[in-house]
DNA sequence: TGCCTATTTGGCAATATAGCCAAATAGGCT
DNA sequence: AGCCTATTTGGCTATATTGCCAAATAGGCA
């Protein structure tokens, strides 16, 4: 049941393991309005090249981005936009889960 | 840049990463087709009780099921369907990357 | 009450992940 | 060649995750 599908599952789970983190999340969405160099990506997240670096390998790994070396420096994009996509859900389950918050704090107050 | 959105991203990130787990896909996945106890997705996953009801709370606490308890056992049940949806992209980039497999192979036997 | 089943929780050991520094690699430029 | 910048890799420590067992909790039923 489970061990025949065990193998696919695994594959899937790599590739949401590629995204959920906070700085490969704004990575992602950050490609999403266009490429930009590893050094681009530092600045703007703020922690070590090296940080950066291995997060993009991850999300490279995974079949997300793709790499493309210009000069001295790489340039990495989107490989998978429908990712974007998914993040409307994510939003609605947030959402959803503050609402909960708000009605529990509610019912608690009366 | 990102200092500003952390706190969010992190809050995405959290629901990605309850999704990334084989044993919690698959969970996710039978959860589409309707209800089950914690028995039952145990039975089908052959797993530690414990261990899959860990698993079940990890998805509670993300927001991503709802837990229904009837008697002495509790039903699982999705919250947020729309996450069924992403289940397409993903499989298009395990697709694309098994492409690229194929293709590199076929430039190595050149 | 006592027993049985279902589920959750605590605790532990093994493994994986994250982030930093230092060092290696690579390209451009003088 | 020598130097500078951009990026990756190795290595280390801190932290998080996983999965099992054992124990606690809760409901049903004799």
């Amino acid at each position: 049941m489970y061990q025949k599908r065990k193998r696919h599952l695994e594959a899937r789970a790599k590739v949401l393991k590629a995204m959920a983190h906070p700085s490969r999340l704004f990575i992602i969405d950050e490609l999403a309005h266009g490429e930009r160099c590893v050094c681009e990506l530092t600045e703007m997240i703020g922690a070590d090249v090296s940080t950066i670096s291995k997060h993009l390998s991850v999300l490279k790994q995974a079949g997300l981005v793709i790499d493309d070396k210009r000069g001295n420096q790489v340039f990495y994009q989107l490989r998978v936009p429908c990712i974007l996509n998914f993040f409307g859900c994510v939003e609605s389950v947030l959402e959803s889960q503050a609402q909960e918050h708000v009605d529990l704090l509610a019912l608690v107050e009366k």
